[in-house]
DNA sequence: CCGTTTTACTTTGTATTGCAAAGTCAATTT
DNA sequence: AAATTGACTTTGCAATACAAAGTAAAACGG
């Protein structure tokens, strides 16, 4: 029943299967790329500068974060002294870093196909029209 | 009033600023990466196939592309025969490929920072610890 | 020394999305 | 002509995202 046409090189659902939506989100994506690169965490108000997000913003993704065990809590002192720590996990850390290999194979997808759609050059033709010789970027 | 201490190289922002919500979803991204490759645009059914959705949720997510104004919609043919053909325009592909752009720096950025914190080589000493020496990622 | 402000978060409420199940419509079968 | 298929649309609910309001304790002001 119907199984062939329309069957190409779709490498690019698996770079999209590795879409995390714990990181692909905008200000997780901030504070991620920010975080990642600090060997020893980083505390609320700091990401909070950095990432410019009001408290309650930074406050729910961090929790989200913490939630999915990308990153880890150390709160010391009380009310005005309070200091919340955040610091990357191992499994942070690998999960971040197989998103943003997925990202890089998409961008690269996106920017190829970009490229040749809008400068046809000498492509063998391959018109595409209807419904055949249909390629799904990213690679 | 207080405008030091924490005032580094946030050029992280501007790139983060880019991102346009529109794009930055998983399967409007996979839409974006299927469909900016063809010049002719591409119908329902093989953005369907590509793209690994469901009905209602390619419909959907078409329809914000469309109503942001990156897709333009052609509806030929009724019922059974109805064939939607969707295709990029101008303004969709240049804030498309700014939003690339935007993509492209943020990671480079994360995979640096995340080397650099993975592998503390030989840094000019600056252990960022308390609160200062903090450095924003995305460059 | 007591009330106000500031700092460092948390909680809550609302509005927006994302998603898939169900629905529509007409052209094909059977 | 009843049932099915194909190509979408609509709908309803669940899951976010965001910011306004709330909490707690330290620091300040008089």
């Amino acid at each position: 029943m119907a199984k062939d046409h329309l069957t190409p090189p779709v490498s690019a659902r698996s770079a999209l299967d590795d879409i995390d939506r714990v990181f692909h989100e905008k200000a997780r994506l901030g504070i991620m790329t920010t975080i990642v690169g600090s060997q020893n965490g980083m505390n609320f108000n700091d990401l909070k500068q950095l990432c410019d997000l009001t408290d309650g913003n930074l406050n729910r993704h961090l929790k989200v974060l913490v939630e999915s065990k990308v990153l880890t809590v150390r709160k010391t002192g009380q009310g005005r002294n309070t200091n919340s720590h955040y610091k990357l996990t191992a499994k942070g850390r690998k999960a971040f870093e197989k998103y943003l290999t997925a990202l890089e194979a998409i961008l690269q997808a996106a920017k190829s196909s970009a490229n040749q759609a809008v400068n046809p050059a000498k492509l063998s033709r391959e018109q595409d029209r209807g419904g055949d010789g249909l390629s799904p970027a990213v690679s």
